[in-house]
DNA sequence: TTTTATTATCGTAATATTGCAATATTAATT
DNA sequence: AATTAATATTGCAATATTACGATAATAAAA
């Protein structure tokens, strides 16, 4: 036990947890909100703005990435990461889903 | 190590990963779509519709709702659970205004 | 009051995540 | 070619999560 049984779910499910789960730590969240805050694509710098080691974030961003959350592109010798909007776009959509459909239910 | 340093961030940052983190598990949000499809906030039948044992997912339950993304209401010797639309309408709020900002910028 | 039904908690094993130092990799620069 | 800069990977220790059997707690029903 202690994995989680994912083959119990539908590949939607398993989706939205997987985007979730990768914004569920506070150091993804402010990689997200500094990506969003800087005009241009931004790199290597990200290290300066958060505090924690460098590759501990390299392992956060790889996470991100994976999620399908931020994109990245091999710019010279370093990384040009970014958010990707047709991600983010889906989550939006989820709740906005729910949200609408929550409109016409009375709730306890 | 291994302990998140949520000290870190913001309580803003450390509360979307809060709640992004309770929704990061395809057991969790098989619930919450469940919630959502019936028309009358649903007791203890949700233990039917999930396969997993009702000890995992009465600890499923508690993280959501210690998360605030569903609401529990004691109903005689049941449990009466509930989406909290404000939670829903918090995060899409917060994927909506980082779709806005994103629609500004050219990206990599 | 005993039984039954419903949900929560405890204890525990298996696995996953977090964080970092050390090191590797890669490409530009000298 | 050697150096430098930027990022990724490896290995590992600390901690957290997932899942469930056993059991407790609570309230309705018999």
């Amino acid at each position: 036990m202690g994995a989680t049984k994912t083959d119990h779910f539908t590949d939607k499910q398993n989706n939205i947890a997987n985007m979730a789960k990768a914004i569920g730590h506070p150091a993804r969240v402010a990689i997200l909100e500094y990506l969003m805050k800087v005009d241009t694509c931004i790199c290597g710098d990200i290290v300066n703005e958060i505090p924690l080691a460098q590759p501990t974030i390299s392992q956060h961003l790889k996470e991100l990435k994976n999620a399908g959350i931020i994109k990245g592109n091999v710019e010279g010798n370093s990384m040009c990461y970014c958010i990707d909007e047709n991600t983010i776009a889906r989550l939006q959509k989820y709740f906005a889903t729910i949200s609408r459909k929550l409109d016409r239910k009375k709730c306890c």
